[in-house]
DNA sequence: CGTAGTGTTGAATTGAATCAAGTGTCGTGG
DNA sequence: CCACGACACTTGATTCAATTCAACACTACG
């Protein structure tokens, strides 16, 4: 019900549409992979927590067979019911106006949390869907809380994750609120570039699992705005772009746009 | 330290800047309050807590004298200790970026609880400071931590505050992202309206604590831009301005340009 | 191989910013 | 209690960044 129409194409082994290939041998989207000796384990929930307590929560994570690209996790409204982390691939979430056209509210890549926002009116209040192949880790939310009770220490880890949450947003609503085309977009390439680096990946050069549309959306710019912008930085050398792979050339420069701000 | 240069003005008995005053007969400043006389125990903290619950958080809840306007709860990167709740009077939140000028990014009203930015990183990620004579409950985060380890019912309300912070600040990413000025001016609006009917103000009239710049600020619109659309509005019927006083005389319509986007 | 989705580029348009010049309001100190 | 100064707000003229409209190129996938 709260979950979308999966594929069946659960063998999927399409190689990751990421510029550098993670070290792991095993599949990303592998889906019996402990909490324990999840490559991610480092950066997602089980940071700060003993053996024994991962184990814990191990116990209460459903690893759901991988999403297709385009495959829903919940809707805007439904029920909500889990918190997700990502695995492996990436999801966007999206709400659609009243006019019909979509605005994008959110990209998650791997070791990232999903569905906060549904916490507290008790539905989800936005769509969100795979970006590529992708897998996931669905965490029920009141077993959540139930164990959160019985470890502080997972407590802790979730209040700062849904801090980090507030925090984020609330930077974003600074670019929103004041930066131009290029400085919005130069932030967001650093950005990806930090979540890119986070869980080792290259963070200057990466393929960008969204279209320009969607980022577009995101920050509040048109697809053409967007397509103008990566050309333009591509002609001062800040950044090479070939359809979804980017490169970033000079930190350092596309850093001083966002600061000039 | 990371409380700003509070005023020694404590008994100030000025009436609030409410356009329908409360109720109670005690000075919505009081600082001699608990929780569970609090007349905003309904919204706050102590919601769906029992008396004795309510009693323990009682105890950790510190109730500073009143600040005057322009004093800072605390500012930019000092290091988080608390958050704090509303209890009269009303605070804004902003960044002043590097060229010199601020961004406004949130107010809070009677009720509302400030300070979640700086769970993750330790530091807030903003400065805080009252918008007119105000008064607030401040509720060291170690204790509210531990707190809610020992009371189920604190520990998923204060899930549910963070997840309804989460959830708004998307919100107004959709709004920064695809409204126009009229739009998030209305918006502004009806929002700031339902934010009075929960403590039982008027939602059709009251004042602005904040000045058109700060509005400005906080929806990415210049002050000209905002004078100019209250004029608009005023000239089309849907509200009546005077100064910092305001009315909402067609509520419809303004529902209307919000959701004609 | 064809088609739908994605991306690019150009020209015209426009909503909001900027620049500029005021008036109104409030709190303070003389 | 009034006058002063600082700040808050308004209104108009001009500019500009980004959108819109339009046409076309690329790619990827069934």
């Amino acid at each position: 019900m709260n979950t979308g129409n999966n594929s069946s194409d659960a063998e999927g082994m399409k190689i990751p549409l990421q510029a550098n290939p993670p070290v792991a041998k095993v599949c990303p989207h592998n889906v019996n992979i402990s909490c324990a000796s999840c490559r991610l384990n480092e950066l997602c929930l089980p940071i700060a927590l003993s053996k024994s307590e991962v184990h814990q929560l191990d116990e209460i994570v459903e690893r759901n067979r991988p999403y297709k690209k385009g495959d829903h996790l919940y809707r805007q409204s439904d029920e909500f019911k889990s918190v997700y982390a990502v695995r492996s691939g990436s999801f966007k979430s999206y709400v659609l106006s009243d006019n019909g056209q979509g605005r994008v509210t959110g990209f998650f890549l791997p070791g990232e949390i999903i569905g906060m926002d549904g916490i507290s009116s008790k539905k989800y209040a936005n769509s969100t869907s795979a970006l590529e192949h992708s897998s996931i880790c669905e965490i029920p939310f009141v077993q959540l809380e139930r164990l959160s009770h019985q470890l502080p220490n997972l407590q802790h880890h979730f209040f700062a994750i849904m801090g980090n949450e507030i925090a984020k947003d609330q930077q974003i609503h600074t670019l929103l609120s004041s930066y131009t085309a290029e400085e919005r977009t130069a932030s967001f390439l650093l950005g990806l570039s930090s979540r890119y680096a986070r869980v080792s990946l290259s963070p200057t050069r990466f393929l960008l699992p969204m279209t320009r549309s969607d980022i577009g959306e995101y920050l509040g710019l048109t697809v053409e705005t967007m397509s103008r912008i990566f050309t333009a930085l591509q002609r001062k050398g800040l950044i090479a772009v070939n359809n979804r792979e980017v490169e970033l050339l000079d930190i350092e420069a596309l850093r001083a746009i966002v600061t000039a701000s």
